[in-house]
DNA sequence: ATTTGGTTTAACCATATGGTCAAATAATAT
DNA sequence: ATATTATTTGACCATATGGTTAAACCAAAT
């Protein structure tokens, strides 16, 4: 009764991937399976985390052998990194244009500004704000840049928005409102649908409740939030898009 | 070169739980252990998930040998059942408190009803949101009892408000704003912060932020959250606290 | 055709971890 | 005191999983 302790891949996976292979160019296709590899890791890590990932199934969503894997990216540690990087860099991108794109004039459209950047950059990678918090909270030492992306999201909010609303604050038309509430009320309303996704996918159905998470669906979040928001600080009735 | 694949206690932990035990009665102290293993395996399963938490870990925090966690609760998935079981417990108690606590008159005071039972709730079990949805996520099959719990959370949320809705709506003195969207700016407001906990409290004192996550800041985020959502669905010009 | 260097694979190893068990120990009843 | 029952422990097992390695494979150069 001796048990082998396999670990071979189950198979039945890769053919997606040699359609892409043909489809393209057939020579040097190392190139593209270290990619497939780094997609499929994306995969992986965003869903279960460092800790909670596996190695078998990267190397089953990729269709590759799992020594593959480590033959590419050395180890697991560093393939999250190239995996982080990748993100991050993405996101960076994103940032970028939108930075580029926008010239907000007036309180309220300076904050339509921010809040559309951010809805933009998360919408494109929605599992990141909720992975990004669940490895900070279990891993000991998350990676540092991580933090830094973060640190800059919040940084770069606060410092927008405070000196757009100071010129306000002393024109008396804007409320009293504590910084770190508001700080709170707008990361939670930018972040709030990403973190509730998972749930809302599942029990949406069971509450009559149309949620789809589309592009519909954020665009129009966009304005709401930014109502939302400004309504919440400004004093009078001008409020009213 | 012989490495024995021990599994022991690190020892140093189980001073506290001797205390503990003396000062009550030396008498059938298994109850207690029971217990310790209860408290010790919710502060695990709610930081690192089922997947992640260490049944060694929890013996350690618990101040017992590993195999007690089996001979009294079984298995891994029995004792991470025992600690759903007990926070669902603790939360419908706070929640029953709560709703014989309140009785609100008007759309404003309804808003402040729900927003104040949800925070109190999760003030109380702080990690347990973002708990909850990294289980969703990752897990096929997550315990039902948890998604019942936050069905009930959202359904009753939604009955509530948008009963009192209604008749405001009647009124016209209420804007159109489209139900999901409100539902998911209270859910946003009200979960937000226990989200960005972890996140806050590491990069809060970089950015000069006096973020704590005290009473006082739960207070002050009811107020702020009701006159957010308020101001956010009213008309005219009625609403100032 | 043969060599050469890069790529891929199967088999294997070391460790971590959930779980079991028989012996030891403490508590309780007789 | 002694027997019986409940509790606690250390040693051990089975499996999962990250990682290694030597051999096989394969494309391109000679």
């Amino acid at each position: 009764m001796v048990k082998p302790n396999n670990q071979t891949k189950k198979s039945g996976e890769g053919v997606e991937i040699e359609k892409r292979l043909k489809s393209d160019d057939n020579s040097q296709n190392s190139q593209n399976i270290e990619e497939f590899i780094l997609i499929a890791a994306q995969k992986e890590f965003i869903k279960f985390g460092l800790k909670g990932a596996r190695m078998q199934a990267i190397a089953d969503e990729a269709g590759v052998n799992k020594s593959l894997l480590h033959y590419y990216y050395r180890s697991k540690d560093k393939l999250y990194d190239a995996v982080i990087e990748n993100i991050l860099n993405k996101i960076q991108r994103t940032y970028k244009e939108q930075e580029a794109a926008h010239k907000p004039e007036g309180l309220k459209d300076n904050i339509r500004m921010i809040v559309t950047t951010y809805i933009n950059i998360f919408s494109e990678n929605p599992d990141f704000p909720l992975f990004l918090v669940h490895e900070i909270k279990t891993s000991r030492k998350p990676v540092p840049t991580i933090l830094d992306m973060f640190i800059n999201f919040i940084s770069y909010m606060k410092e927008n928005l405070f000196a757009g609303l100071s010129s306000e604050i002393s024109k008396g038309t804007v409320k009293n409102i504590a910084p770190e509430q508001l700080l709170m009320n707008i990361m939670s309303l930018v972040l709030g649908p990403f973190f509730l996704r998972p749930v809302m996918d599942i029990i949406g159905p069971a509450l009559n409740l149309p949620l789809e998470f589309d592009k519909s669906f954020y665009a129009q979040r966009i304005e709401v939030i930014t109502d939302t928001v400004f309504n919440s600080i400004v004093k009078n009735e001008e409020g009213k898009a």
